[in-house]
DNA sequence: CTGTTAGCGCATTCAT
DNA sequence: ATGAATGCGCTAACAG
């Protein structure tokens, strides 16, 4: 009888195999509009997705792309608590002090790419060490004696990314062991992306011509190389640049980029261990997040200059 | 007392509602694990992933990723199954006439983003006019006096995919209407994505060296800049490259891409649309495809060899 | 070892 | 108008 049944072509009904087992098998990664209409040069969110539907995957879950026009608390949790997942990756833009309390209340279990509170209890996050990020940077270029060093960083609605603030940390950090002493103006922001940057770098490179860059994320790297091919600076001959991201990105990338590499495939697992700790309910075994490493490629050189 | 229960942080199990109305709102997206590994300058993915989601959001569905390892009907159909969706999005990366008698005897509601079978009853999918995308590319270089052209194209397992054997059909045609005879060493194609296309054009330009390219990807596009960079051959005086994609991506190249534009946001609105019609058990309303623009910029130029 | 049944939480129907 | 009962399709527990 049950042959008969195999060799027709019955489908369990899903839906209730879930609802009675209480486990869908879906992780929902939450993310920002901005998260989506930001893909193109986006390499470390590609990364992340990449590794994170790989993972998942292999765990035998599937990845549900959710996302939120505006990145508020509140608002994150109405999306999230309508959704059928076991549990919920937050990409967060920003730090979210609104939403893990709604989320514990709720014991819907979650996971961060970063660390999104300052309380010591709340841990469920696997991140990078960016202080390290941005010392190791800073540092190489001011062996290379770069002094007029810029710190290119986007801003989400007037705010540094935590992230942004640590590599900034570090930065004045290497400043310090040097001897240079910061200045604000080292420090840039853009709201934008593609069109912000070129345009803002075009500003940059009319007036005060620094000899380094820092910038922080891929578009607005690809940004200024295209300002840079555009009207003849040549990297790393007239500008140092240092990227941060994916380390295979900026191969691809002409000339050959030295950047801040971040193993986005080993945080992104870690991510999902422990959202599925989570989930069934085992101990926590937090992570220490993993030092990036300086790639050093063509786009640095010594600075010759004064 | 329902306000005692809104007020209370009362929560209604959304797997149960999903059980009772049958209705999940989600969407799955099946991919190949080529797309996801593929991902990093693969605009049209990108493109793509962003419109759908985008386009689910507003429709009040979401995105649940698939990805199955091996892209054979049955593999597919074994993944697809057991899904929580309503319905599915595949974009299958050859045609795959073993998984749509399975999806339809399953009573699966089922879109492909390009065209899937021969048969005329098989109308799910929306796809773009790539006859029109070969022939427009084609005619233009051979309006600049080009004739040695190659056209470089992707091949899964051997085959090409339906829409670049569409596109050589296109590219044969100009060739015919001006009088070039076609010979096969004129189509190229390349099995894998940035590394190996970067040595086939190092083969390519070490032997017969074309003058005008025709890149059916854009990883493979990136790969010849770059290799046409390390090697100071200069596009457009030493060659054209035209490219095939969203246009914005080629518009961020240096020397900015002169492409074959398909307007993906279209076909991606497109095709949920359909999808949900067939959710809705409403009728369809077949979509005829969206013919490419070819968008002139920097990369092409007149051929003044021999 | 095979067959029957209870119950998951919601939405809908029906009875009060 | 409010409240109680039913059933969706599975699985796990239980009975035969």
């Amino acid at each position: 009888m049950l042959d008969a049944v195999q060799s027709l072509g019955y489908i369990p009904n899903k839906t209730a195999r879930v609802f009675k087992s209480g486990r869908s098998h879906i992780l929902g990664l939450v993310i920002s509009t901005q998260h989506i209409s930001e893909l193109a040069f986006n390499a470390g969110f590609q990364s992340r997705f990449k590794a994170l539907t790989e993972k998942a995957h292999s765990e035998g879950y599937n990845i549900l792309i959710i996302t939120s026009a505006d990145a508020e608390g509140r608002s994150y949790f109405e999306v999230i608590k309508d959704q059928v997942a076991d549990g919920f990756i937050i990409l967060s833009p920003s730090v979210n002090e609104a939403l893990t309390p709604l989320l514990e209340e709720a014991g819907i279990p979650y996971v961060y790419n970063m660390k999104y509170s300052n309380r010591p209890e709340d841990c469920y996050y696997v991140s990078s060490d960016d202080v390290e990020g941005g010392y190791i940077a800073a540092k190489y270029l001011l062996d290379l004696n770069h002094t007029e060093i810029r710190f290119i960083v986007g801003i989400v609605k007037g705010n540094f990314m935590p992230f942004n603030v640590d590599r900034i940390v570090g930065f004045k950090r290497a400043l310090a062991e040097y001897g240079i002493a910061f200045r604000e103006e080292m420090i840039v922001s853009v709201p934008g992306q593609m069109e912000e940057s070129y345009t803002m770098f075009h500003h940059m490179f009319q007036t005060r011509r620094p000899t380094a860059l820092l910038i922080s994320n891929e578009t607005t790297t690809v940004a200024a190389l295209n300002y840079f091919h555009d009207h003849g600076i040549r990297v790393p001959q007239d500008v140092s640049v240092i990227g941060f991201g994916p380390s295979e990105f900026f191969r691809h990338l002409r000339p050959n980029l030295t950047n801040v590499s971040y193993d986005i495939a080993w945080s992104s697992n870690k991510q999902v261990d422990l959202l599925l700790q989570r989930i069934e309910g085992q101990p926590i075994t937090p992570e220490r997040p993993k030092k990036p490493e300086l790639i050093i490629r063509d786009s640095t050189a010594r600075n010759v200059q004064h």
